[in-house]
DNA sequence: GATAAACCCTGTGCTATACTGGGTTTAATC
DNA sequence: GATTAAACCCAGTATAGCACAGGGTTTATC
C-alpha cells in the first residue's frame, strides 16, 4: 500500500480541525470520538505533525490541538508526508539516495521516477481546503 | 508500498525475455541467473503469467518460456497487475466493492480514486518495448 | 492542590512479504 | 524404455512493518 492508516489518519484529522475548530484547540479525544479511531494511535500521528509544524499543541487544561494555517494552505502531500515519510511507489525510491547496486543499469528506475513525481504532484496538487469543498481535479 | 518485488520481477523477467529470446523457449533458471533473483521465488510469479496468458510455457526438456506477444503489446500495469492484483494506493480501493461502512461520507474518497485512475493511466501508457528503448513519458 | 490535557516510552498480536525445500508431471534425448 | 531436464505443485518459515494498547510523566488551568 502506497498511504497506510498513518496518512489517512493524519487527513482525517486535519479535516476534523479545518470543521470543528474556529481557532481555538480541540481536544484529541474529540477528534478520536468523532473519527472513531483509537485515540492512542491518533497520539503518535498527532505528535509528528504538531513536531513538523502543521499543528499547533497547548498543553495542560484547556489545552489541545489547532492547524497552523488555513486550509488552503496545506497540500495534502505534506500532510500525508509529515505522518509517515516519503510515499514511494516502490521500494528502490525509499531513500533519496539508492542503493541498489544496479541501479545504474536497472532499465526500469526511470519508469519509477516518474510515476513518484506524478503522484507527489498530484498529492501536492490538491489542498485540504479541496477536499472540504470536493474541488478535487479530475483528468479528462 | 504501491508495487513489490513481485511486480518489479515479473517486470524484470519480461525485459529479459524480450532481451533474450527470439522465440524460442527460455529456461527460469537462466533468468533468474541474470537477473540474480531466486529461481524458486521467481517460480511463483512465472505462474501467474503464465496462467493468465502473457507467457507461454513449455513443459519437459527442452522446454522453458516465452513472450505471447510482441513487447509493444504490454502495457506495464497489465503485468504488474497480473503478478500482484491490482495496485491501490489505499487500502481502501483494493478491492472493486468498498466494505468500509464510512465510504459515503467518506471526503477523502474521491481524491483517493483519482489517484487510483492517475497511476493506472500511466502505468498503462508505458509498455515493455518503451522501457527497452527507454522511451518513457514524462510530463512536462 | 486537584484536574485535564498533551507528551513519552515500551510491548504485542497480526499480516504480508520474500523467500526455501521437496516432491510430481511432462516431454525430449540416449 | 530409461534418463534427463524442464515446468509445475504444495507446502513451510523468518522477518518486518502495521495497527494498535498500557501506563506513566509533564504542563497548564481552575
Amino acid at each position: 500500500m502506497l498511504v497506510s492508516t498513518k496518512g489517512r489518519y493524519a487527513l482525517r484529522i486535519m479535516i476534523d480541525l479545518a470543521q470543528h475548530s474556529n481557532g481555538e484547540y480541540v481536544v484529541l479525544m474529540d477528534i478520536a470520538r468523532r473519527q472513531n479511531i483509537s485515540e492512542k494511535y491518533l497520539e503518535g500521528i498527532v505528535a509528528s505533525l504538531s513536531r513538523l509544524g502543521l499543528l499547533q499543541a497547548q498543553r495542560g487544561r484547556g489545552g489541545g490541538y489547532r492547524l497552523a494555517r488555513a486550509p488552503e494552505e496545506y497540500p495534502v502531500g505534506e500532510i500525508i508526508r509529515s505522518s509517515e515519510g516519503h510515499v514511494a511507489p516502490v521500494s528502490c525510491l525509499k531513500t533519496e539516495k539508492i542503493d541498489c547496486p544496479q541501479a545504474d543499469e536497472c532499465i526500469t528506475l526511470p519508469m519509477w521516477r516518474e510515476l513518484d513525481r506524478r503522484i507527489d504532484r498530484f498529492l501536492d496538487s490538491v489542498t485540504l481546503a479541496d477536499l472540504i469543498h470536493g474541488t478535487i481535479p479530475v483528468e479528462p
